[in-house]
DNA sequence: TTATATT
């Protein structure tokens, strides 16, 4: 369905109006604590060879959108030497999925990280800096959507509800934004997969202690797996955003004190400055433009493919065809590609909009190709 | 049915 890109405007037009509503939640902060028993510091290096890193390795939670890899390894860098660390991106879109991991050298830092960092405000975020329990099929999909809660059931109450059923990772009720009453609706993470499916067997459709209604239990959506639809809407809806919005692609030097001094005027430790963005030669292209309007995309990684450029461009009009430019022996993009776009409204908007947008930790630039024959 | 809890 890929290819019909002059269809999705429609398909695209119907969703963007959908209001977005403002919940304002309430969380536990649950510490996940290092598993196994107690060790001195240093790696642990087991039998078989496999590294221990459960008193090293840290998740982070609830990271502002907008934070990138580069402050998030800056920040978790700050407290001690870091042996790896990743800010969890979507795949195809590139954008934050608000968490990372975060592997220190000294199991002392880990620690550190935990005491200092935990808690820190960024932006709207309170982030949660937590011990990464061992990754495992059984701990995914753990998370539970609950409704027709009564209104006067607290966090607290839900948490001793479901706590029978298994160890609670997260809880939350929503709440209304303006009146911070109970919406009735909230989630549980469990540690593990069949702990949830307990708590739906044993909670779904019953009512709890003295409740006049009976509350539904389910897993909750996961919200990683979009459809093809939902991505594009969201794709969409970013780019709308930008094309309202004043255009600020002008320099993207990221500061992590911005980061800090956006929430409470608090600052927690010396701030660091990072300058992420690298200075990109001018290219320009030869060769006749044929039937459409050529875009050329600038700044694409190695590993970019053509579906990244119709999921970009889709959304804009119609795309009549795109092409990733990839090295002849490795066979990976060499940066950049074009797209060719049957109507010039449809591709200045395009233009104007995903120039300057962030894929992942790239900035692309998007032009219309331009037939210079060399580059300056 | 939340902005995003397992790389």
């Amino acid at each position: 369905h890929l290819g019909n890109a002059d269809r999705w405007p429609l398909i695209l037009t119907a969703t963007k109006w959908t209001a977005c509503q403002i919940i304002s939640t309430m969380e536990t902060q649950v510490s996940n604590g290092p598993s196994g028993t107690s060790l001195p510091n240093g790696p642990v290096i087991s039998t078989n060879g496999s590294t221990d890193d459960s008193k090293t390795n840290l998740i982070v939670n609830y990271l502002p959108q907008n934070m990138t890899q580069e402050e998030f390894k800056s920040l978790f860098g700050s407290i001690g030497e870091i042996e790896s660390c990743k800010l969890v991106r979507d795949k195809i879109t590139g954008q934050s999925l608000g968490y990372g991991f975060v592997n220190y050298v000294d199991p002392n830092d880990a620690d550190k990280a935990i005491n200092t960092l935990n808690g820190l405000k960024l932006q709207t975020k309170t982030i949660k800096v937590s011990y990464a329990r061992p990754s495992s099929a059984s701990i995914r999909d753990a998370n539970l959507y609950v409704s027709g809660l009564p209104k006067t059931m607290s966090q607290k109450d839900m948490e001793q509800l479901f706590s029978q059923y298994g160890r609670i990772i997260t809880s939350r009720i929503l709440v209304d934004q303006v009146t911070g009453i109970s919406r009735g609706v909230g989630f549980i993470r469990f540690d593990k997969r069949n702990e949830a499916e307990e708590a739906i067997k044993g909670l779904n459709g019953q009512k709890p202690l003295g409740a006049a209604e009976p509350i539904t239990v389910k897993f909750a959506n996961n919200p990683s797996q979009k459809t093809g639809q939902a991505l594009l809407t969201q794709l969409y809806q970013t780019a709308a955003r930008r094309y309202t919005g004043p255009l600020h692609h002008q320099t993207q030097r990221f500061r992590l004190d911005n980061l800090l001094n956006a929430s409470y005027g608090v600052k927690r430790f010396s701030p660091i400055t990072i300058d992420s963005m690298t200075s990109l030669a001018g290219v320009n292209l030869t060769g006749p433009t044929g039937a459409g309007w050529c875009i050329f995309v600038y700044n694409l990684s190695p590993e970019a493919d053509e579906s990244v450029l119709w999921q970009l461009f889709g959304p804009f009009g119609a795309v009549t065809n795109v092409k990733v430019i990839r090295d002849f022996t490795t066979n990976k993009c060499k940066g950049f590609g074009f797209v060719t776009m049957t109507n010039y409204d449809e591709a200045a908007m395009a233009i104007a909009s995903l120039n300057g947008y962030r894929l992942g930790d790239r900035v692309l630039q998007v032009s219309f190709k331009t037939s210079k024959q060399h580059k300056a």
